[in-house]
DNA sequence: TTAAATTTGCAACAAGGTTGCAAATATTTT
DNA sequence: AAAATATTTGCAACCTTGTTGCAAATTTAA
């Protein structure tokens, strides 16, 4: 609980109901939930557009990241509070048999060569396959 | 234009003058594009739904792939047509200057390691930065 | 504790995803 | 080539998401 408070704090965002219930969801479930999965397990105490402006701002503090999957769905996860919490470079794993998201850490890792003229600046990798839980 | 028969052919799809149209619009731009801007290219002549499931129908067929941007958008561009069409590693770049989406063909290629129990069948890698046209 | 700054709930609207169904079109069969 | 069959279309309809403005409520600062 203080870690959800000095997160808030750490990025001069107030201390609110609604940022805290989400904070707290996001933390207790291991893995990247949609925006509809956070608002079912909150509960109905807050209005649509609260949560979704709360994402919003989480957003763009980098407090959490978003992971946009196939179809377009699209998932939020806390960020990793390390230095490295700010590079762009994200992988995150896919399980097609229970359908979480898990984020994996990512060591030094080379991005395929690219045509010439094109410049790369950051990435981001979706592995599919099944996860610890579910591989039989 | 043959190329685009064929393909329907190829794909037991029959002729019509809306999926012949979203394939002509694919074919010429020569990157991703959205559903919105397909429709938008194509003018007025077709319902929304038909476009949508003219997309649908090609996305089951493997005719075209998606591909996900950050905040969810969703793009859509041909398959390559080569025996390894059907692989689903894809990598893509986002050029955040003109907001393109090419297809990157993508030579062998490893996936970074994934902890323990985790198995990897896929993987989509999107790559962004400046492409060819707007480095400067 | 009051004043100032933020956040919330609500209304409202645009756009996207999806389905059912009857009419129109394409393909197949005779 | 025409008729029979199979598919695809357009349209209505409905739900979800994304997004904004604004006044009321809440939080933080003074």
């Amino acid at each position: 609980m203080n870690e959800i408070f000095s997160l808030l704090e750490t990025n001069k965002l107030s201390r609110t109901p609604c940022r805290i219930e989400v904070l707290k969801t996001l933390k207790l479930a291991g893995s990247a939930l949609s925006e509809a999965e956070i608002r079912e397990k909150i509960g109905d105490h807050f209005d649509r557009t609260t949560v979704y402006r709360t994402l919003r701002c989480f957003l763009k503090e980098d407090v959490i990241h978003s992971i946009s999957l196939d179809g377009g769905e699209v998932r939020y996860a806390l960020s990793p509070h390390t230095e490295v919490a700010h590079s762009s470079h994200h992988v995150h794993f896919f399980c097609h048999d229970c359908n979480s998201v898990y984020c994996i850490s990512h060591q030094a890792y080379k991005t395929p060569e690219l045509p010439i003229g094109f410049m790369a600046e950051s990435f981001d990798l979706l592995i599919q396959g099944s996860c610890r839980k579910c591989k039989k």
